[in-house]
DNA sequence: CCAAAAGTGTTCGTACTACACCCATGC
DNA sequence: GCATGGGTGTAGTACGAACACTTTTGG
């Protein structure tokens, strides 16, 4: 028989969301950690996540997972990494495989927050257990990058929603201000948004359409992967 | 105790050269294939692969696996997905680890070729053992997207090359003709190129100047995670 | 001289940038 | 009217595509 009996598989997911910043009132990046309440490791901060169940899907365990921790449904889950280093717990042989995910504000602050679940801003993290900070750094950098190739800035707002907000999105993550003129020229002439015949009102200024995301156009180009979800093998 | 012992770790492993393809003569990518010994899925072509190690880490089981069984050591080896559904396999419920790696010509036709190691057109797989094609399928199309915006088409040539070689790199990855004078420019003025003052001498026309590769710059730019190679955690 | 591939020059179209300017609303 | 953000116009620039052209070798 292997040997893989001895090693212990994990999943654990970086869930991103998008709040002020607590000095600068500028929107940015969090993520929800939880106290470990066991060793190793004992009272330092964590993802979310737990080890991989054989009757669960990795992407279930992943879901379920940050469901149960934060209480938040993500509307974007994907794969980050399976990090499989020798030296990464000092309990045993343990290989993680990463999730990353993107809830919406209204998501967020439904969370549950206490004293062992506590949002952090993304770029200003305490000393984690185990490599999550390096989890983390690289799940913000794919955020980052995905961002600018792909359409999952969607995954931040609601049904509706105006150009302006999905180019707060942007400078947010992006930590940049972008030209709105030029940003609205952009996306609008993406297949990804379609206009609706609604409006903001309100607001002591021209009132700003809503646009809906078309449905139709993927998220993030997965290439092949994208048939597991409906026809796996 | 967790179930995580239910669950069976492997590690497979993608492997791309550049060969003639048999009928059109062409420049193309080939992988190499293992028929299986046992059940379940004997007798049919899978990728190489193996249980994951309890003291190895997934990249040096990959790299190792790929030795044993094609005697092939690569130039450029990096993680594909963590393959996690449940029906993958009927044995059990088995998570795959897949990477995919590039290796020369030269290394590719030292590979032991036989009864159970045998050499495909990576675009014309016949039915593989379990999920493989779909991995095969993500492997392909990560290799076409990577090549235009990383330096990995340079992991398939020696330590010198023309510009020409690395022209036809590209066109075999990506089917496609590409202009001369446009590809020379391209790469010419990436700092991934070093000149040399040598020349390809003996052909039938103007010689060709060979090139370097600037091992300063990283083949592939893959974040944070680049961390990982030198300062684990 | 000719063939063949190496290498250079030039034109064109597209797409991103910067920034000026007009539009529609609340107060 | 005035402030505010929504939305449009436009000139400059960078870059890739297409392709004509020159260079340097072997035969």
């Amino acid at each position: 028989m292997s040997s893989a009996d001895a090693i212990q598989l994990a999943v654990s997911t970086v869930i991103f969301a998008l709040r002020p910043h607590p000095e600068s009132g500028r929107s940015t990046v969090w993520i929800p950690l939880v106290r470990r309440t066991r060793a190793p490791f004992e009272g330092e901060w964590a993802l979310p996540g737990g080890w991989a169940e054989a009757d669960e899907s990795l992407s279930d365990t992943a879901a379920r997972k940050l469901l149960e921790t934060t209480a938040v449904a993500p509307t974007y889950l994907e794969q980050l990494y399976a990090f499989g280093e020798l030296d990464r717990s000092p309990s045993g042989r343990v290989v993680s495989v990463a999730y990353w995910a993107l809830v919406r504000p209204d998501q967020a602050d439904a969370a549950t927050e206490g004293e062992n679940v506590r949002w952090f801003v993304a770029d200003e993290l305490p000393a984690l257990a185990f490599d999550h900070n390096v989890i983390v750094d690289y799940a913000l950098w794919r955020l980052r990058t995905k961002l600018e190739y792909s359409r999952i800035a969607h995954a931040f707002l609601g049904e509706t929603f105006t150009i302006t907000e999905l180019r707060q999105v942007h400078e947010a993550v992006r930590q940049r201000p972008l030209d709105p003129a030029n940003f609205r020229r952009q996306v609008e002439s993406s297949p990804a948004l379609v206009r609706t015949d609604e409006h903001v009102v309100g607001a002591a200024h021209r009132p700003a359409r809503l646009y809906r995301y078309n449905t139709d156009v993927e998220l993030a180009d997965v290439g092949p992967l994208a048939r597991l979800r409906k026809d796996p093998r």
